[in-house]
DNA sequence: GTATTGACTTCAT
DNA sequence: AATGAAGCCAATA
């Protein structure tokens, strides 16, 4: 078993634990998955996951609350109206932190920790 | 072993 | 607010 598998799988976790009408940024995850520093290892993790899985990966986004896909791409498209479903409001490829910004309570940290 | 790449972040214009 | 450079670090080539 290759060790960058692991990571990934962490990330896919994590991902899994953010609350559904919250967003939160891959460097955020990175972090709570264990792997500071590793906000681009998010993205890859990411785009490895495989459609089938159900991974909530549009509640991810850069740190500014931007998506991370130009705006009017494909992904970028999908991406929101995901979001919309999940109550959260995207405009002009951005979303309000302030608003739907995931800060993660004492339960939920557990759960990160709890291997 | 070195070089390139990337669904990122931060700081400086 | 928008744009660009530099920093970052594991995965790939």
């Amino acid at each position: 078993m290759k060790e960058s598998s692991n990571k990934i799988n962490k990330i896919w976790k994590t991902v899994l634990v953010i609350p559904k009408g919250k967003v939160a940024s891959y460097g955020q995850i990175a972090d709570l998955a264990g792997l500071p520093g590793r906000a681009r290892l998010v993205g890859k993790a990411l785009a490895l996951a495989p459609k089938e899985m159900q991974l909530p990966w549009y509640r991810v986004l850069r740190s500014s609350g931007q998506l991370a896909f130009e705006k009017g791409s494909e992904n970028a498209e999908k991406q929101k109206g995901l979001l919309q479903q999940e109550e959260v409001v995207v405009l002009n490829n951005r979303v309000k932190l302030k608003q739907f910004g995931w800060q993660p309570d004492l339960a939920e940290m557990l759960m990160g920790l709890k291997y």
